[in-house]
RNA sequence: GCAGGAAUGGCGGAAUGGCAGACGCAGCAGACUCAAAAUCUGCCGGUGGCAACAUCGUGUGGGUUCAAGUCCCAUUUCCUGCACCA
């Protein structure tokens, strides 16, 4: 009799000694590979199993390497600073200091529970002084390269949190992380230059090997477009107004213009006449919320008055204000062309304004169109010299054409705006600049760097535009580093996303004082091969990241360009009904008990085996039952059979194989699910076979090494008692024999029209006429009609069609 | 509105154009047990049939093919992202 399944021994037991002998200890000599998680925020709600799915599956993926001969570096770290932390200590009424060093104690207790191989020795906390020095370096190395720059503007503020956000931030007009209604205010900001690097951040998407999905959500949102900006003159001043359009061939169709109510013109702009009407629309506009300017589509707008010249034919056309058109993208003005735009067919038809068609499907224009003709493709007309013209073909054309004609010029434009990167609370890295009266903003100095944040009473937001540090006086006071005379701290600190941006490259050389990571690391263990984590950071984080980089490349820290060459988005763990767990709805699912009830190994599997790892899975406690005893089978057959030590069969070697394959190639397109049921329909099939005769030792060694990424404890003492020296892990990855897979003998379906009606034995390389005369045989009495047609499918199908 | 993804038993899900429902959960029946748990065995899409079997069946309607969950066209619903970006 052999011993039952105990996961508490088991994993007490292999937890002792790989603490004390790493299965993935550091090795020069072998070939890096780095598999990284994107660390988590020190949450005070602990992880719940959907945070584990993603670190069981970059455990399962290293580990995997690693039995490829590979040095693995997966490190593990803490997203401390920023909103989330010092929401959590304000409710609770701890200073964020100390909540946030709880927190990460009970996280790093839960995470340790996976018995992932992270290397603790790398451990980067993004609040540590020695880890947020080089988050402020790489601002001050940002500020002297002109990519960090101060600018008063209304920008996105969250009345709830008190702060202002970056664009990204704001999603569907609310903010990201509470969801309040987000609100304009003008403040001064300190911005980050990221739209200097908005082509290379668009075309290097190319280079990397991640889901089509977030390129394409990255490459939207940078949303890069190539058009002319186009010069109308005021009729009767000497003003100019430039609208940005991307349709310049369509440019005779244009029949009047539209500007944002918060163009610079639009007041003077206003005649006599319609001063009021004009003054009016702004002050309505501006009490208009940007949830609901978004939301409505009601075409609203005033007339000023004014006419401009269309430079291609001389007409007046009327200008217009409407809030349809957005102050900060291109020029803030627009021409209209009702013809051939939707929003401007819209706008014509309430206004009761002239609609010019000025291309046709087949070179007739329509009397009274209904709707705008959007296609690109066309005939021009009504268009001057361009009549008879393609408008696909001109539309590529036109802006040098009308750079030509001086009336304009070709230019590109971004939705991608700069980063607003200050914040106006006190949990985060203090922006280290100082305002001097006589020499401006100037840096800290990089030898007293890092600027510690300091400590403080009170670290509530005051919701004024200011920082809490703003209160701190003997801190704000200082002397300009350049004249020594009396000056000013900056108050705002750094957005949670600071921190992110870099600390992938840190993890390699944390402990350097000298270097934010020295060129020898960097070049030996960067980039990261493979990055696992919610598809929730497509814009944020992961554009972030980028830019960084590339900066961090352009000023010679590191030597590529893109920091995650590969990566591996995890669907959400759901409570019931697709419902997100959360404390409030009461559906969050704690692995803590799962690991006590049923092991690390068996949660680590069932992680996997809940649905397909890119999609969100809802998570029903009943099914780690099954993996449960999965495993003590697996545990019983192995232990039993090893007893018996039976020799290998011609059937042994193949259904061997078999596995292998199968096994590899699920685990190599990351189909983790399906290698979960592969090893339970293995485990069934072995078990058949121990009971008609036995499986050999090499099939049992064999299961057992595939089974070591996904349950490690399990592997690793069944590795032992089968008698072999060393850990499980210094095994190489089994590999497989596809001519060993053949059977002699294979189940041929029959099928009568398509119809399956019978099964039959063939051997292997049996003719197509003796397949076909044993399918007839098969089918017997039911083959009536004449015989039309005859397929062999060899080891598939036999398909008799007959009539 | 635009773009992408999805729709398969009571449930989660599996199927390089080749026997739909693997694997697991739940359920039912049986064995073991004084009993329960655990474990083991069998059944487990609908309809008809004692059964062998027949027949229908992958959101809906068409099509291609010897053969369609899979490919093509149309359509409905749901999810995700973007959303007046000129």
């Amino acid at each position: 009799m052999v011993t039952a399944y105990n996961h508490r021994s088991v994993e007490k037991k292999w937890r002792k000694i790989w603490d004390e002998k790493p299965v993935n200890p550091k090795d020069e000599k072998k070939e890096k590979y780095y598999c990284l998680d994107m660390f988590p925020y020190p949450s005070g709600n602990g992880l719940h199993v959907g945070h584990w799915r993603g670190y069981v599956i970059s455990d399962v993926w290293s580990r995997y390497q690693l039995m490829h001969g590979k040095y693995i570096i997966h490190p593990m770290g803490w997203d401390a600073f920023g909103l989330p932390a010092e929401n959590y200590a304000i409710k609770m009424g701890e200073h964020p200091a100390k909540s946030t060093a709880d927190n990460i104690a009970n996280i790093k207790r839960q995470i340790q529970e996976i018995s992932a191989i992270y290397d603790w020795d790398m451990e980067v906390n993004t609040t540590d002084p020695e880890f947020y020095k080089w988050t402020q370096w790489i601002f001050v190395q940002m500020f002297k390269k002109g990519l960090a720059y101060e600018k008063q503007m209304p920008i996105n503020w969250c009345p709830s949190c008190k702060t202002g956000l970056a664009n990204e931030e704001v999603v569907n007009g609310k903010c990201e992380r509470c969801g309040a209604d987000v609100t304009k205010k003008n403040l001064r900001q300190w911005m980050l230059k990221i739209t200097a690097y908005a082509d290379r951040l668009l075309d290097d998407l190319d280079t990397l090997d991640w889901p089509e999905k977030v390129k394409k959500m990255q490459s939207d949102w940078i949303g890069r477009s190539h058009g002319a900006e186009v010069n109308f003159k005021v009729d009767g001043s000497d003003e100019t107004i430039t609208v940005y359009t991307t349709r310049p061939d369509t440019l005779y169709g244009c029949t009047f213009m539209v500007m944002a109510p918060e163009h610079e013109m639009a007041k003077k702009l206003a005649t006599e006449e319609q001063l009021a009407a004009v003054e009016d629309y702004i002050y309505q506009t501006s009490l208009r919320s940007s949830v609901d300017r978004m939301q409505s589509k009601e075409k609203t707008g005033v007339f000023t008055g004014s006419y401009a010249i269309n430079p291609i034919n001389g007409k007046k056309v009327p200008i217009w204000l409407s809030d349809y058109v957005l102050a900060d993208y291109g020029t803030g003005a627009v021409m209209c062309v009702p013809a051939h735009d939707d929003r401007d067919f819209a706008f014509a038809k309430k206004f009761d304004l002239p609609i010019i068609q000025v291309i046709s499907k087949d070179g007739v224009a329509i009397e009274n169109m209904e709707e705008a003709y959007t296609e690109a493709a066309g005939t021009m007309v009504n268009s001057g010299d361009w009549n008879g013209m393609e408008s696909s073909e001109l539309k590529l054309k036109a802006p040098e054409m009308i750079e030509k004609m001086g009336a304009g010029k070709k230019t590109t434009n971004y939705k991608l705006r700069d980063w607003v990167f200050s914040r106006q609370r006190y949990w985060g890295e203090p922006i280290p600049i100082i305002h001097c009266p006589d020499c401006g903003a100037v840096p800290v100095p990089e030898d007293q760097l890092p600027l510690l944040l300091p400590d403080v009473d009170s670290y509530e937001p005051t919701g004024t535009g200011e920082s809490p540090l703003a209160a701190i006086e003997s801190w704000v006071n200082t002397t300009c580093p350049c004249c020594g005379k009396p000056a000013k701290r900056e108050t705002n600190t750094m957005p949670q996303w600071a921190g992110s941006s870099w600390y992938f490259l840190r993890y390699v050389d944390n402990k350097n004082k000298e270097v934010l990571v020295s060129p020898e690391k960097a070049a030996k263990y960067l980039p990261v091969d493979m990055y696992i984590g919610g598809v929730e950071h497509a814009v944020l984080h992961l554009l972030y990241a980028r830019f960084y980089t590339k900066f961090l490349h352009d000023i010679g820290v590191v030597d590529f360009e893109e920091p995650f060459k590969k990566l591996f988005n995890q669907g959400m763990i759901t409570g019931k009904n697709g419902i997100k767990m959360s404390k409030s709805k009461g559906n969050v699912v704690s692995p803590d008990d799962l690991v006590r009830d049923y092991g690390c190994d068996s949660l680590r599997m069932y992680e996997l085996f809940v649905g397909p790892p890119e999609l969100d899975s809802e998570w029903d406690d009943r099914g780690i039952d099954g993996i449960n005893r999965f495993l003590k089978r697996v545990w019983k057959l192995v232990l039993e059979e090893h007893e018996k030590n039976v020799p290998e069969t011609k059937e042994l070697v193949r259904v061997r194989n078999c596995m292998v394959k199968d096994i590899t190639t699920r685990l190599e397109t990351f189909s983790l699910n399906t290698v979960i049921s592969g090893f339970m329909e293995y485990t069934n099939t072995l078990t058949d076979m121990a009971k008609d005769g036995g499986v050999d030792q090499l099939t049992l060694e064999t299961l057992v090494t595939l089974l070591a990424p996904f349950a490690p404890h399990v592997a690793e003492e069944l590795h032992e008692q089968l008698g072999k020296e060393g850990s499980v892990f210094e095994e190489s990855w089994p590999e497989y024999d596809e001519s060993k897979m053949e059977l002699d003998v294979v189940e041929m379906p029959v099928q009568l029209n398509g119809k399956t009606k019978a099964v039959i034995s063939l051997p292997k390389d049996v003719s197509k006429e003796d397949a076909i005369a044993a399918a007839k045989e098969a089918l017997g009495d039911k083959l009536t009609g004449n015989v039309i047609k005859e397929i062999v499918v060899p080891g598939k199908i036999i398909n008799i069609v007959a009539k």
